[in-house]
RNA sequence: GGGCGAUUAGCUCAGUUGGUUAGAGCGCUACGUUGACAUCGUAGAGGUCGGCGGUUCGACUCCGUCAUCGCCCA
């Protein structure tokens, strides 16, 4: 094996790992294994999507979990796939056409499928190629989409089921009207958004009589379309209008004044125009009072034939202007004022919905929740951060029949029939009814979530009970994004209950939201969102992966900036170099199993690498297993950077250089036992360069690091040798403290003086070799009767008193202050030991460890302060 | 209007069930190219953990309240 090169080039290993993993079948999981069964469910991107750094997220997340898994043993199985996204792609296949100058209207349904088809061809599977980029293990065998012929059959098979259940009806219903995609829309794909607008107070003249009531409103034009006023049967100013009619302004309707408890007297003149057709709330009164309701609009939301004939065709914004300036014409625009309103705007069409009167198929969802919320509430199903569960229940507990018809084209058109000589007379079947001939399908297509919401099962070619659906359902983890927790993810849980009779998933992960430095989320359409590509080009895709976990906690929003990925990419450096280094000290031939090594007899470094080495392992297995990815990321870089390489690689260095070819030989049995398990842990963050490097570290002709068994821990923590090994450190970094403080030259060696007693000594003596190198120090005199020598600078390291004589370096004054700032520091700390320790309930309360802790402590600081005083006393 | 979350070093953030002399990266200061790494090393400066109150022997951690910011739902 060639030793490696003196940098990463992470464009060389990628593809070809990538490449080699896929020959090798690796990703491939069989239903028929005897393994237990890991799998994830890709949250299917929209057919048409790109890569951004929220997917970088998400699917590393769901790529440590598949990886790590598959480790473990266990039958790793990550299915990928893509959704249609009904309307949000049609929208973009209608503007595509329109750039071609081709309108939707002059199409076929045929005609318009065979382009979307053409488009998602073309543009299709984008995202999957990427995904593979960013080195994701999914099984690519099991690939599915969304409109593939078996997940259709799925989606009509869930509807038919649900229909004969009662669960699913036609309803002649205010719904969210999207003028632009002239569809129908569910509640949740209405954005609220904060606009200034106005508040317009209009006089309606009230019949036979010279008075006037005015009504408030921030739609005027929707005043075309109003059947009632209305006022607050409470309200004295309207005590006496029982019976009386109003005029309506422009169209000359007369129209009655109704009381109801609903209006709020205090907001404008506590007269509410009433319009049935075009406001939910109206619509509700309406049904209470009987009143008539009037279409005013078209499907884009123009306004139709029940207008006056001036306003025929006019948008609701021509319209409204027109209304606000006949009534000024007529005297009748009382006075207009600024207000902000909240306005519902359609998700896709980026335009305010309308509430409009339509035919539409809705979904019953109470029954269908009650064993979703269980779930939750029984641990079931757990979220992480599981705070999501009150949001999950606030939702549920208010469920709304789901609006599951899309006035649209590509999709899942609705399996009902109706007879052509009887419109009354429907028939829903999968396949339709035999005499097809005299039937005419349902036009309208399922929203999209009607069918990813059976993403699970469907994948497995539901209902067809068959091997996969059997091994790999239900799935073991859900990993993705709160901004779906309604969409979906409580629909699937919805769905594994009612056609499954399981929850879906055991656990799931909602990933951090990425926000750009500002603070605003990172999306394509604000082109506030990097290319993923050029951070791979950038930094290497594994530096990516790792520095995105490695910033994003659990549950909290995380503000992006490509600098923070420098963290990743000089972490992969110093893997590599450290890689690099052990790799130049290794003969060619030489293989560990060859080394008999007798972990009772290393020395104090090697068991302590050893020790925090398996105490590594165990930490960052429980962050992964309660989903702290962010932190197991951190304990993985503290150990390799902190005690591997800062301490362990440096002291090994020693060895290697050595005439000891023994200890040389353990210091590489131990340098390789470490990089193996790191390479090891940090595979599934970083799979390429783990991979690269376990080349040159594997044992000989064992397998491909991605198949390795997963690192476990020794169970060998020491607390004497941690402790010992810490009090070591702290002797070689006080001495380097003095030096640095003192300017030495790193270049030059240094005289050491110790006063100790007789096991401290015995102690540093046998780790002279050790301090004479970390700490650049030449000659070491210790006994505990030493005197300080003359112009030493002085630090104190775990009651023992070291001196490093600098002559003429040493300025006097600064020692002292030095000193006594720390002496000030002691007195503090001891002043509150002391608070705690003289405190009888303390004494009484505390637990035993505490107490003994504390007293511990004071005795160390009671020590350190004697010395320096003695210290200070002989500066004077 | 209802709900959820956040507030810790100049910046961006960690901080398991209450007990540490409160941590990291970047930035900053000083020194340093000794053959793994300047995408680096060594040493250092920098915080009364948003305010107030409470529970407790003990609060960054638990409870209440206020303030500011963000998100979701109506």
């Amino acid at each position: 094996m060639p030793k490696l090169d003196k940098a990463y080039n992470a464009s060389l290993v990628e593809d070809k790992w990538y490449e080699h993993w896929i020959d090798k079948n690796y990703f491939s999981a069989d239903p028929n294994s005897k393994k237990e069964p890991y799998t994830i469910v890709i949250p299917p991107p929209n057919v048409t999507g790109m890569l951004t750094v929220g997917h970088v997220l998400n699917n590393t997340i769901q790529d440590v979990l598949i990886r790590k898994a598959r480790m473990e043993g266990k039958e790793a199985c990550w299915i990928p796939g893509t959704d249609h996204a009904s309307i949000a792609t049609e929208s973009k296949v209608v503007s595509m056409l329109q750039e071609k100058g081709i309108n939707k209207e002059d199409l076929t349904r045929e005609d318009f499928l065979k382009y979307a088809w053409e488009w998602k061809d073309k543009y299709g599977g984008i995202i999957i190629r990427q995904l593979k980029k960013l080195g994701c293990s999914c099984d690519w065998e099991k690939e599915r989409f969304t409109m593939d012929k078996d997940y259709t059959k799925a989606v009509l098979t869930a509807f038919v089921e649900l229909y004969n259940k009662g669960l699913i009806y036609k309803g002649h219903r205010l719904v969210n009207w999207c003028p632009v995609s002239k569809s129908a829309i569910s509640d949740e794909e209405v954005i609220h958004k904060e606009k200034n607008g106005f508040l317009w107070h209009f006089r309606y003249s009230i019949k036979d009589s010279n008075d006037f009531l005015v009504v408030a409103t921030t739609r005027p034009e929707t005043m075309l379309g109003d059947t009632a006023v209305a006022v607050n049967p409470n309200d004295s100013r309207y005590k006496n209008l029982v019976g009386k009619k109003i005029i309506l302004p422009i169209t000359g309707r007369e129209i009655p004044i109704i009381y109801d408890e609903y209006v709020d007297p205090d907001f404008g003149s506590g007269c509410v125009k009433i319009t049935p057709a075009h406001d939910p709330n109206d619509f509700l009164i309406a049904e209470k009072h009987g009143l008539d309701f009037i279409n005013i609009m078209n499907e884009d939301a123009s306004l139709n034939k029940n207008t006056p004939k001036a306003y025929n065709g006019l948008s609701r914004e021509e319209g409204r202007a027109k209304v606000i300036k006949d009534l000024e014409i007529l005297g009748l625009l009382e006075k207009t004022e600024n207000y902000i309103n909240k306005v519902g705007y359609s998700e896709r069409g980026n335009v305010p919905i309308e509430s409009y009167l339509s035919e539409q198929w809705f979904m019953r969802m109470t029954e269908l929740a009650k064993p979703a919320i269980d779930a939750i509430k029984n641990d079931k199903i757990k979220f992480h951060p599981p705070h999501w569960t009150k949001t999950y229940n606030h939702w549920m507990d208010n469920i709304k029949d789901w609006c599951i018809s899309r006035q649209l084209w590509w999709g899942h058109q609705i399996p009902v029939w109706y007879h052509n000589d009887d419109k009354t007379n429907i028939h829903v079947s999968i396949d339709g009814p035999v005499d097809i001939e005299n039937w005419t399908q349902e036009s309208d297509v399922l929203d999209t979530w009607a069918s990813s919401w059976l993403w699970p099962i469907a994948v497995h070619s539901w209902p067809e009970d068959g091997d996969s659906l059997r091994k790999f359902y239900p799935t073991n983890t859900l990993v993705t994004g709160p901004d779906i927790i309604f969409f979906w993810v409580a629909r699937m849980i919805m769905t594994g209950y009612e056609f499954q009779n399981e929850a879906p998933f055991k656990d799931v992960y909602f990933t951090s939201l990425l926000r750009d430095e500002t603070g605003k989320k990172l999306s394509k359409s604000l082109g506030n969102s990097p290319d993923p590509f050029d951070l791979f080009e950038e930094y290497g895709t594994d530096a990516v992966r790792f520095g995105v976990m490695l910033m994003s906690p659990q549950g909290l929003d995380v503000l992006f900036s490509s600098d923070r990925l420098e963290i990743g990419r000089n972490f992969m450096n110093k893997l590599w170099n450290a890689c690099r280094f052990v790799d130049m000290n290794i003969p060619d031939d030489w293989e560990s199993q060859k080394i008999n090594v007798d972990i009772k007899k290393l020395d104090l470094a090697e068991q302590w690498i050893l020790s925090r080495l398996s105490k590594t392992i165990d930490e960052y297995n429980f962050q992964l297993d309660r989903f702290h990815f962010n932190e197991a990321a951190k304990v993985l870089y503290d150990f390799t950077w902190n005690d591997f390489c800062d301490w362990y690689v440096e002291i090994a260095k020693i060895k290697f250089y050595s005439t000891n070819f023994k200890s040389a030989e353990i210091a590489r049995f131990i340098s390789v036992k470490c990089l193996r398990t790191i390479l090891g842990l940090l595979h599934p963050f970083s799979p390429f360069i783990t991979e690269e490097l376990w080349q040159h570290f594997k044992v000989k002709d064992s397998g491909d690091l991605i198949v390795s068994k997963w690192p476990e821990p020794e169970l060998f923590y020491d607390e004497i040798i941690e402790s010992d090994m810490s009090n070591l450190k702290e002797v070689i970094t006080a001495v380097r403290s003095i030096r640095s403080r003192m300017n030495v030259p790193n270049s030059k060696s240094s005289d050491l003086f110790v006063r100790c007693n007789k096991n401290q000594e015995l102690f540093l003596t046998t780790h002279l070799d050790l301090i004479k190198t970390l700490a650049k120090t030449d000659n070491i005199s210790m006994s505990s009767t030493l005197k300080k020598p003359v112009q030493s600078a002085t630090a104190v390291a775990n009651g023992m008193e070291l001196y490093i004589p600098l002559d003429g370096l040493v300025d006097l004054e600064q020692e002292r202050l030095r000193m006594q700032k720390r002496v000030f520091e002691i007195k503090k700390l001891l002043g509150a030991i002391d608070g705690k320790l003289s405190n009888q309930n303390f004494l009484e309360r505390a637990p035993e460890k505490v107490i003994s802790k504390e007293k511990i402590n004071h005795q160390k600081l009671s020590d350190e302060h004697i010395k320096l005083m003695a210290n200070l006393e002989i500066l004077k």
